[in-house]
RNA sequence: CGGGGCGUGGCUCAGUCUGGUAGAGCACUCGGUUUGGGACCGAGGGGUCGCAAGUUCGAAUCUUGCCGCCCCGACCA
């Protein structure tokens, strides 16, 4: 893409109503514009990254065996006053109604609906299991929305649902979502600790809230600290294998938020120098909910034994939206935005320092050329602004790469290559700077 | 919903207390000088002062009502 016909309006000042440092470098980046408090439009470079990430989430879903789907925005309330939870949820649910005076509801999560569909043609124990997913965009009416797209009223969200027989069953279920989780957000570049989380009413130990640390995290989460370096299980790991050693050897340390934890078994469990208490934010809620909705929507299974019985389900969130104000907190500096690779709107920036001159031009040509064919997504500043202007912006925008092609290095025969991450320049031939970024041989620590 | 605050060119804000007919910086347009880390000089365009009613000779400014937005709290992917 070139700059010049792109669509990236940089603020220079910050907005007065954005406080935390991912609302504020979104807004100041032009990826997205506030239209109604907690709804937000994306701008082409938010939306960018929206869609990578979201692309990320769909192949490790796929992965580990999920199908994907898509169900409406809108529902009927029929649906919700079936499991009770037409009046349960309050006003949060933005409810509407249509011409004919039916009553509709903005979905604010789909158990309901994909409980339905599952009921509609699933009978027998040898429908299940089953594990079905959608992305798409909800709306809560959050009394109040804020910290930009983390908290939004409408948000773009992964969530999964699971069918199977019965509990035992469905933990496997859980554990794939479980180990897709920590494949996902590594891919990110975010280091993810799943944390136990509040079961309700059913009780057990199947759910957990992945959690991400960050300074301006929204709760206060206790864990030991050796998880939040144990990484990933990985990409090759098999899903119809054994995933439960993946899931006790991170499930056996402490790690608690603020309303799970118990101060007394944290000191018991964690050694004293591995305590680490933080602010956390949660990017994703994996719940096993047993028959809550299946009872009452009457999705019941024939089991071999000849009797019906409620299918055990579990579901599985990702905020999607959340994820780009998540991954923007846990990787910026003072100059803005610094992507990680997987999660780029573009791979390299491509500054043309002087945009009339002849030289300068015929080099960015040829490096924005290479590098499209290279599959480096580059976008070419090919605008007749100055060079600092050039600079600040791209920083901020945060591409991992910077190409800065102008006459004075080209004259002895340069180019610069700028690390974005750790600020490494690296003076070298065009063609070197275009092989070396083409193989990905530079590294963004 | 309780508490606090804000709404004035595209953006950040001053002006409101003490009413006199709207300003600055940035951005934008034109001309010139510049050109490797957010240039400079000159000229110019752009505002129903959130909306409505009221008080007044006169309202951005005072009064009342409404709308929108932000922050703290309770609640949530």
């Amino acid at each position: 893409m070139r700059l010049s016909r792109y669509f990236i309006p940089v603020l220079k000042e910050t907005p007065s109503d954005a406080q935390i440092v991912s609302h504020r470098l979104m807004l100041r980046a032009g990826m997205i514009r506030q239209e109604a408090a907690g709804i937000y439009a994306w701008l082409p470079l938010g939306h960018r990254v929206l869609r990578k990430i979201e692309q990320i989430v769909r192949e490790e879903q796929d992965r580990a065996g999920a199908a994907e789907m898509l169900m409406p925005t809108l529902q009927p309330a029929d649906l919700w006053r079936e499991s009770g939870r037409y009046d349960d949820y309050g006003l949060e649910m933005l409810r509407i109604v249509d011409r004919h005076k039916r009553d509709l509801l903005y979905g604010p999560t789909n158990e309901e609906m994909i409980t339905e569909i599952f009921r509609s043609y699933c009978r027998s124990y040898k429908d299940v299991p089953k594990l079905l997913y959608h992305i798409q965009w909800k709306f809560r009416d959050e009394i109040r929305p804020r910290f930009g797209v983390m908290r939004g009223r409408e948000f773009l969200m992964k969530d999964a649902y699971s069918f199977d027989l019965d509990e035992d069953s469905a933990r496997k279920a859980y554990n794939r979502m479980f180990v897709a989780y920590l494949n996902t957000f590594s891919r990110m570049g975010l280091k993810a600790v799943p944390m136990r989380a509040d079961t309700g009413p059913i009780g057990g130990d199947l759910s957990h809230e992945f959690i991400i640390l960050a300074e301006t995290g929204e709760s206060e989460v206790f864990c030991h600290a050796d998880l939040v370096e144990m990484g990933a299980p990985g990409l090759d790991v098999d899903f119809d294998g054994d995933l439960q050693p993946h899931v006790d050897q991170r499930t056996s340390l402490y790690a608690a938020t603020e309303e799970m934890h118990e101060p007394d078994r944290f000191d018991a469990e964690v050694p004293e120098n591995k305590r680490l208490s933080a602010r956390g934010i949660e990017v994703g809620h994996i719940f096993y909910f047993g028959t809550k909705y299946s009872e009452p929507m009457k999705a019941l299974l024939v089991h071999p034994d000849g009797k019906e019985r409620p299918v055990h389900m579990g579901s599985y969130g990702v905020g999607v939206s959340r994820l780009m104000g998540g991954i923007i907190e846990a990787s910026h500096d003072e100059n803005g935005i610094i992507w990680p690779e997987s999660v780029a709107p573009y791979g390299v920036g491509i500054i043309n320092m002087r945009a009339d001159d002849e030289e300068t031009n015929v080099a960015c040509e040829i490096a924005y050329a290479a590098l499209s064919k290279a599959g480096k997504e580059p976008l070419l500043d090919d605008t007749a602004d100055r060079a600092g202007a050039k600079f600040a912006r791209m920083d901020l925008i945060g591409l991992p790469y910077q190409l800065v092609i102008g006459p004075r290095g080209l004259k002895e025969g340069k180019i610069e290559v700028k690390v974005r991450r750790s600020g490494e320049k690296y003076e070298l031939s065009l063609d070197d700077a275009i092989n070396r970024l083409s193989e990905g041989s530079f590294s963004d620590g």
